[in-house]
DNA sequence: TTGACATATATCATTTAACGATATATATTG
DNA sequence: CAATATATATCGTTAAATGATATATGTCAA
């Protein structure tokens, strides 16, 4: 990866990519790692090192924001700006499964 | 990533994807490097030191094969294990882009 | 013919990303 | 009260990508 921020090309890592989408819900980390096992079937799971690792970044990005933090659980949310960036790498990731799909003989994206 | 080989996961990075996809048809480096532009009408593009770099790795994990070098031309194709492996991680990324479709309002993946 | 540009391959050193290991603290429950 | 789940945090390491750079050939126009 690497060599220049993922972030400053509009692009999102895999981790940072369900990070965001746990956080369409307000939810602190914990709850995140779990989302991000149970919506992907644990396909992906998420550590803590890397969570939090993450989660500074995006704060730093504006991707999300922090909010009331319910005795020492922080929670945090989506922004709009995150919520832009996520659509639009839905998008080129959907545009990389058409690209394969038109080449390989795989039926399109269904 | 990181920490842990991506192949050996049998996940691909997104420049593996698209060199892997670029020699479904047997071609040496150089063309790789146009074919991915091109496809993605240059949303991605990969540099020779980039190139030269995956073409070893994915050499060494046998996903792709040397063929008939036409004077110094390298010639590479995909091997079947490629190929399985290409067609595993479109299903992974097909799936992560579903996911987001049925968390976000978006349409799904059509 | 020579200078510019495209084609073609290659390596080094650096930056960023992810994460295993580890630590700490509280809450729950058997 | 011990074990387990919940919850957050940091350090140091490995892997991935790539900017910079180098080399060599082919092509084509001024």
């Amino acid at each position: 990866m690497p060599r220049t921020d993922s972030l400053e090309l509009g692009e999102l890592t895999d981790s940072m990519f369900y990070i965001l989408l746990a956080l369409t819900t307000p939810r602190h980390g914990y709850l995140v790692m779990q989302f991000v096992e149970e919506t992907t079937r644990g396909r992906m799971q998420i550590g803590p090192a890397s969570m939090y690792t993450i989660i500074k970044k995006l704060l730093k990005a504006e991707l999300i924001e922090p909010m009331d933090g319910d005795g020492k659980k922080k929670n945090y949310r989506i922004t709009n700006k995150g919520r832009s960036i996520l659509t639009d790498d839905v998008k080129r990731r959907q545009a990389m499964v058409e690209d394969a799909c038109a080449i390989l003989d795989m039926e399109g994206s269904r």
